[in-house]
DNA sequence: CTGGTTGCAAAGGATTTGCAAGTTC
DNA sequence: GAACTTGCAAATCCTTTGCAACCAG
């Protein structure tokens, strides 16, 4: 089964660049993190494993792991960037209850199929989305004694 | 009607903050802009009315605008950040280019009857959402020398 | 060996902050 | 007149870059 590293490999030998010992331990430590990882805290838990590698090695091959698509930069509202792992992590959407924080995934391929559409009507490449509907669940409702479909 | 000056003023008030006249034009010049905007583009803007007028108090003033909800701050990879007018303005979903930053405003009728659906098969009663479409628009693509829809 | 890679430190760009002078209420 | 604001310049933050020494192929 292709896995991560291969794929770097093989990314970098196409563009003619290397596979050093930096960049698989990097892509290893980014590979142990869920979810969204910030800089700083890749950056921490690298130093532990090696001190002496240095912040812009990691900002390098980061960089490289968005060309090959295998991560994906975010950026917030601190200025600060976040990358997500990109690859055999299956995608979905969420339902949020903005009053208890109770969150349900779930997927529409109809919606899908419309994105796609608004996306080709643009001349935009779609690569990801995110789509999140916020709410009130049940429980909450008859908490606060709501009616129903407010 | 209200309007935003109005809000404006009245959070300004509440906070035991001042009304003044660099507040009022930095507020009147953004929303003279549609969709959204630059500091760069807000600030050259601003210059033309008033030369004397400080990046600092520009940035204070957003910030200002933020906190009472009257302005949304996004962020992009380029570490720039944009600012979106949220009072009197129909819901839209946005289409993101992550590579510039472009940003286009939709809507699709059928996408947002999907989420009802999809809230009432939950039991949520749903407020509100946000859709991002995040994908590379033509002119990166083309930039970047890809090929279509890679 | 050749050309890509590294760590370092310095540079860069966007945003924030300290401060003295100026305004608002 | 007290407290908040301003413009300025300097500071800060995150990220990128230049460079000489170092490695991978």
């Amino acid at each position: 089964m292709i896995n991560e590293f291969d794929l770097f490999k093989d990314f970098l030998h196409q563009q003619k660049l290397r596979w050093t010992p930096q960049r698989k331990m990097i892509l290893d430590i980014f590979l142990s993190f869920d979810g969204h990882v910030q800089i700083e805290s890749l950056y921490e838990k690298i130093r532990v494993q090696d001190p002496s590698i240095g912040i812009a090695t990691l900002y390098r091959t980061l960089k490289l792991l968005v060309d090959c698509e295998l991560v994906e930069a975010h950026s917030f509202q601190n200025g600060k960037k976040t990358y997500e792992r990109m690859f055999h992590v299956r995608h979905h959407d969420h339902l949020i209850c903005t009053s208890c924080g109770k969150t349900i995934e779930f997927e529409h391929p109809l919606i899908e199929k419309y994105q796609v559409e608004i996306c080709e009507a643009y001349g935009f490449t779609l690569k990801s989305h995110k789509m999140e509907l916020l709410g009130i669940c049940n429980n909450c409702r008859m908490k606060n004694n709501n009616p129903p479909f407010l």
